[in-house]
DNA sequence: GGGGTCTTAAACAGAT
DNA sequence: TATCTGTTTAAGACCC
């Protein structure tokens, strides 16, 4: 045990810490060292090249601001106190240019000066185009105007008060510092409290699945940009650009996003975040009579990056005033922060859009009166009766394939009605293992994998099944132990923390699982699969029973849904039980989903039958409309883009559905089939596809070449 | 309630 | 000696 402790600490690559940044340095660790390309490549390039181009815009409109203020102070005669410019730094100039230069400008211009200051110029490209999203630019504009034209007047009547050039800067500089204290308060005021909000927000998500930030700017990007930005400023600390008051320092005024922003921010992604602002800042108030604070929480500062401990709640008070008060590094930081909360609300508004239109469309397809539930030829038609018509198997978790924000993979039990708060069961949180039993661990793996990759979710398999899985995915189907290890931490961010408990399971389960084979080899003992002695245990208790059942289903990684019909009619067909094998192959393709399909439309039957051992489905079913059509089936009734008849020549088997491929492929079998089997002829140690032999009325034949993701006709 | 499966924890031994 | 690897046992949870 306290070895394993110990191999946690070296081998999850410094992920152990639960923090944030923490998590997500490590994840960009473990994924730059991933040899898996991303698919994001393009994407990512795309984004890059129009947040340079925004950049530029940026830039050029700093320059133009430079030259226009030149200007004015040429004209206004005023004299810039050259000592305080050359204080600041260059990259400060924009910023205090922007603030002080009596013109109005864009509030668009504004953020890009502002951020000028301490982003980066990715970074800046960044949060440049979120900004952009935001819709009261106008009146902020209006409230820039104001503010300038005060800073302007005053100004003006301060220079004509005085004739003294040096007194007169220096009353300058104080109405200007007054005038932008004041303004910067009022913005860190409902900056703090969009901050704190999105802070509890972060909180109570904890378990979002941050790769649902893939298709935005991912966490990974935004911590790393959190921490550039922190550690800009430590530098600047450092170099004792800071004066000791931060509140007051203006010496390097860092504007805040105009309050109208923020409250924009939160508006559009949640119209009563606005409404709520006061209400939350007196709330919060009274938190913190309760020694409560949302940046406090276990005697830790929550800000963003400090983590420092406490004794007691009065010293963290004092640690908040003094060390995150207003200052630029606090903005910054809040500006960060902001992002990441703005980025989670889009995500997660993009997330509740697209789950109302999965509910909505599969609660018209789970309502949609069958024609005839029973299928023709059904082997067990006393247990189908027992379904409702109507009642066609729920799908169990909705999602589509290309936003992996939550699995793929039904985590709860079949549902009768899909709500949110049935779907809201992923999390790490241990889950019966009947679940485990109904997926299909490549496909679910296929679909998920960035969300596993990213997510600090448990798979939901099996260790024999991950473990398999991750032999047969290697070239030579063996792996050594450690080689082992790092397919689970590559392929689940669940595993790259409490490696102590998952390592000993690994090792547990390979020890006690006939099926993994150590091998001696040259470079040491290496671990295989017997995939027979994998099937084995099926067939072996194949009597009928449950417990076979529920074998079969978990050999095959189908799960208990696989009703023992349709064990039966493959045993009659002398279908290979190593079929899923090729499915686990990396060459699985649509055809190999087609085959799962069938299972899962077997499966719905078995799940139709009100029995127990159905708790879980096929992920890719739960994306797939399967219902239960009578022949012949009318095509117009089809509302997918491919309409297959399917009888199997079992006389114990005959189904037919709807097929739609998830990939919206329409070619891949025509819908005039009336009969198809499968005929699996291939090896699954081979090529790793499989061969189908689907006949056709008239004799007609494909043949299905799944490694080739083609078929042709015979 | 019993059997089976799976996870987790732990102890132990041999190898490196 | 420390760590890794592999085996084994036990307990508990869950499901049928």
């Amino acid at each position: 045990m306290m070895q394993e402790a110990g191999t946690a600490e070296t081998t999850s690559n410094g992920t152990a810490k639960q923090n944030g940044v923490a998590v997500e340095g490590g994840l960009r660790d473990i994924r730059s060292k991933s040899a898996t390309p991303s698919s994001d490549i393009t994407a990512a390039n795309l984004m890059t090249l129009q947040q340079q181009q925004a950049l530029q815009v940026a830039r050029q409109l700093l320059l133009k601001q430079q030259q226009q203020q030149q200007q004015q102070q040429q004209q206004s005669g005023a004299i810039k106190s050259t000592k305080s410019s050359e204080k600041q730094p260059a990259l400060q100039v924009p910023v205090s240019v922007a603030m002080m230069t009596p013109q109005v400008i864009t509030p668009q211009q504004m953020q890009q000066i502002l951020q000028q200051q301490v982003l980066s110029p990715q970074q800046l490209q960044i949060l440049l185009q979120q900004q952009q999203a935001l819709m009261l630019q106008q009146q902020l504009q209006d409230f820039y105007k104001k503010q300038q034209e005060q800073l302007h007047l005053q100004l003006l009547q301060q220079h004509h008060g005085s004739k003294q050039q040096s007194k007169e800067v220096s009353t300058q500089q104080l109405a200007f510092q007054q005038q932008l204290l004041q303004v910067q308060q009022l913005q860190q005021q409902h900056l703090l409290s969009l901050q704190r909000q999105g802070l509890l927000s972060i909180q109570a998500n904890h378990n979002l699945p941050l790769h649902s930030l893939a298709q935005g700017v991912i966490p990974a990007e935004l911590q790393q940009l959190w921490k550039e930005v922190t550690g800009t400023h430590v530098k600047e600390e450092n170099s004792g650009s800071n004066n000791g008051h931060r509140g007051l320092d203006l010496s390097s005024a860092s504007p805040v996003p105009p309050k109208s922003i923020l409250l924009n921010q939160h508006a559009t992604s949640n119209g009563q975040y606005g409404s709520h602002a006061l209400k939350r800042e007196s709330s919060a108030l009274d938190e913190h009579t309760h020694h409560s604070h949302p940046l406090y929480a276990h005697g830790v500062c929550k800000w963003p990056g400090c983590e420092a401990v406490f004794e007691d709640f009065q010293s963290f008070l004092k640690h908040l005033n003094n060390e995150h008060a207003l200052d630029d590094r606090s903005t910054a930081q809040c500006r960060v922060q902001m992002q990441v909360v703005q980025q989670l609300e889009l995500q997660l508004a993009k997330d509740k859009e697209r789950l109302q239109a999965m509910m909505t469309h599969l609660h018209v397809k789970s309502t949609e009166p069958k024609p005839t539930p029973q299928p023709l030829n059904l082997v067990s038609n006393a247990t189908l009766s027992k379904t409702a018509p109507g009642a066609s198997p729920p799908l169990s978790l909705p999602q589509t394939p290309t936003t992996p924000t939550t699995p793929l993979t039904p985590l709860s039990h079949h549902p009768t009605v899909i709500t949110p708060t049935s779907l809201h069961s992923v999390g790490p949180i241990r889950r019966r293992y009947s679940d485990k039993y109904s997926m299909p661990i490549s496909p679910d793996i296929g679909q998920n994998k960035e969300f596993y990759m990213n997510t600090d979710v448990r798979p939901p398999f099996t260790y024999a099944s991950l473990i398999r899985q991750a032999i047969l995915e290697s070239p030579e189907r063996q792996l050594t132990l450690n080689e082992i290890y790092n397919w689970f931490t590559r392929m689940f961010a669940y595993f790259r923390r409490n490696a102590a408990t998952w390592k000993n399971a690994v090792r547990h389960n390979l020890s006690l699982h006939k099926c993994f084979v150590r091998v001696e080899n040259v470079k040491g003992a290496v671990w295989t699969v017997d995939e027979l002695e994998f099937q084995k245990r099926r067939p072996q208790k194949i009597s009928g029973s449950p417990a076979l059942v529920k074998n079969i289903q978990t050999s095959l990684g189908y799960g208990p849904v696989l009703p023992a019909t349709f064990q039966a009619s493959m045993a009659e067909n002398s279908i290979p039980l190593y079929t899923t094998a090729s499915i686990g192959s990396p060459t699985l393709n649509s055809l190999a989903n087609a085959i799962r399909e069938e299972m899962n439309g077997a499966m719905d039957h078995g799940n139709s039958n009100g029995s127990d051992s159905s708790p879980g489905r096929s992920p890719l079913s739960a994306m797939h409309h399967i219902s239960v059509k009578e022949e012949p089936l009318d095509p117009e009734e089809h509302e997918g883009p491919l309409s297959l008849v399917t009888a199997n020549h079992s006389p114990d088997f005959d189904h037919h559905r709807d097929y739609e491929d998830d990939h919206g492929n329409e070619d891949m079998l025509p819908d005039q089939a009336r009969n198809f089997y499968l005929h699996p002829v291939k090896e699954p140690f081979g090529t790793g596809g499989l061969l189908l032999h689907i006949a056709w009325p008239g004799g007609i034949e494909t043949r299905v070449d799944t490694c080739r993701e083609s078929s042709t006709l015979i």
